[in-house]
DNA sequence: TCTCCTTTTTTGAGTTATCAAAATAATTGG
DNA sequence: CCAATTATTTTGATAACTCAAAAAAGGAGA
């Protein structure tokens, strides 16, 4: 049986590893992330690795195997239904979902998974914009970028928010911000470090560089299909 | 923080206790229940002395303190409502969902639950006819007689299955015999060890006494509130 | 009352996951 | 190229939970 420690672990480096594919995690960057001292860190990935989870080079980094990365995904499935089915059918706020599905996600059995998962029609997206990891078959390839490098002028779609904050999350739906929205970027000031949007109810708004980042967008009207939040 | 170990040991206790709720429960019984060795419920019992969870005799046993009690009835209300809802809302079997409630009465929020609660309409009794203690107040009072007790040529209705084992609630609910099912009572031969009853749908079904003894019944046409399985 | 048997407690040890702090390796600026 | 800084690993401890097996306490029956 796998620890939800190890759970933990192997989805932290699996989020990790995304942020630049091809490098190794740092074994200071996984501590931070997990929270703990890097002793801690060495003396798990020593564990992770003897048990084929993970590729471990002293001083070097690591990264997952494909049965390290099989076992990140599905914690990860697990993680991102369960917000969705918090938010859809549970009524709770989004911007607390993620909280609760740090939990749940190491105690919801599969059985339990697929019937809120069919429940709630098999969705692509969580209620934050991340894609769902498929029961089987590979991650499907993002193409997002930050709301900073669209130039002005153009349309863009809101995809995801890369920060689980509650109170930053509760400030994009204030502001009508949530994944799926159209916005029009008119103007981009590097030196102002401010972006100014127009959204649909005909508001506009401006964010400054920080908050601008943390918020990913696809060029266009690509539509996107999967439930997601008003 | 309070571990799932504990919230287990507590559970375990609470519900030990209500079989005498004169008699202290003895560390052999604990032990049993919690399928550990005798030594482990000792070593155990006494963190959860000094955390004033429970009184402890030594060589006599334990009972739970009042605080102990309340926390026992909060991961009691935690698994009978998640029963309820795996059931209600996810449409699992009723004979599983004991085992998937172990697991997640210690993952749900107070929130989540209360959600839960409130979607189900403030249910009074789980899947097997337990009572679901209230999030506050006292727990209600059950007057059930197992089902050899009840004389021949009574009516009674079923109020509760004792035994969580799917085998066994599987062959209850192809023989309707669910909670809240009106029955009579046709004949009780303590010489042949067998009960007859008669139900709804006209058919009629002869038990052994281990199992008739784990069928739990309320004399007459008590009307019982709450949701059940159909 | 005095063994024998059962129950319970004690003792010693193992596992998992953690920290603090010392030791070591790698990198980087002068 | 070397010293200083930074990153990582090692070492020694701790907390929570567990088991195995020895020791102790309580009966129950002769």
């Amino acid at each position: 049986m796998i620890s939800s420690t190890v759970e933990n672990y192997l989805k932290r480096i699996y989020l990790e590893q995304q942020t630049d594919p091809k490098a190794l995690v740092p074994m200071g960057k996984l501590a931070a992330v997990m929270q703990v001292v890097p002793g801690t860190a060495t003396a798990m990935v020593k564990t992770l690795a003897d048990s084929g989870l993970l590729e471990y080079e002293p001083r070097g980094g690591i990264r997952l195997t494909a049965g390290g990365e099989q076992l990140a995904l599905h914690v990860l499935r697990r993680h991102r239904i369960i917000e969705l089915f918090l938010v859809n059918h549970l009524g709770l706020d989004w911007s607390e979902v993620h909280a609760e599905a740090e939990t749940l996600e190491h105690a919801v059995s599969d059985k339990v998974l697929e019937r809120m998962d069919t429940l709630l029609n098999h969705p692509r997206f969580d209620p934050h914009g991340d894609p769902i990891p498929p029961a089987k078959g590979r991650m499907p390839t993002e193409s997002w970028i930050p709301l900073p490098a669209v130039p002005a002028g153009q349309r863009a779609q809101i995809a995801q928010l890369s920060d689980q904050d509650p109170a930053f999350l509760q400030f994009i739906e204030r502001n009508a911000l949530t994944p799926g929205t159209e916005i029009y970027v008119a103007s981009y000031d590097p030196q102002a470090d401010a972006v100014t949007l127009n959204v649909p109810d005909g508001s506009h708004i401006t964010l400054g560089g920080a908050a601008a980042e943390k918020i990913m967008v696809r060029l266009g009207r690509v539509s996107q299909c999967g439930t997601r939040v008003p």
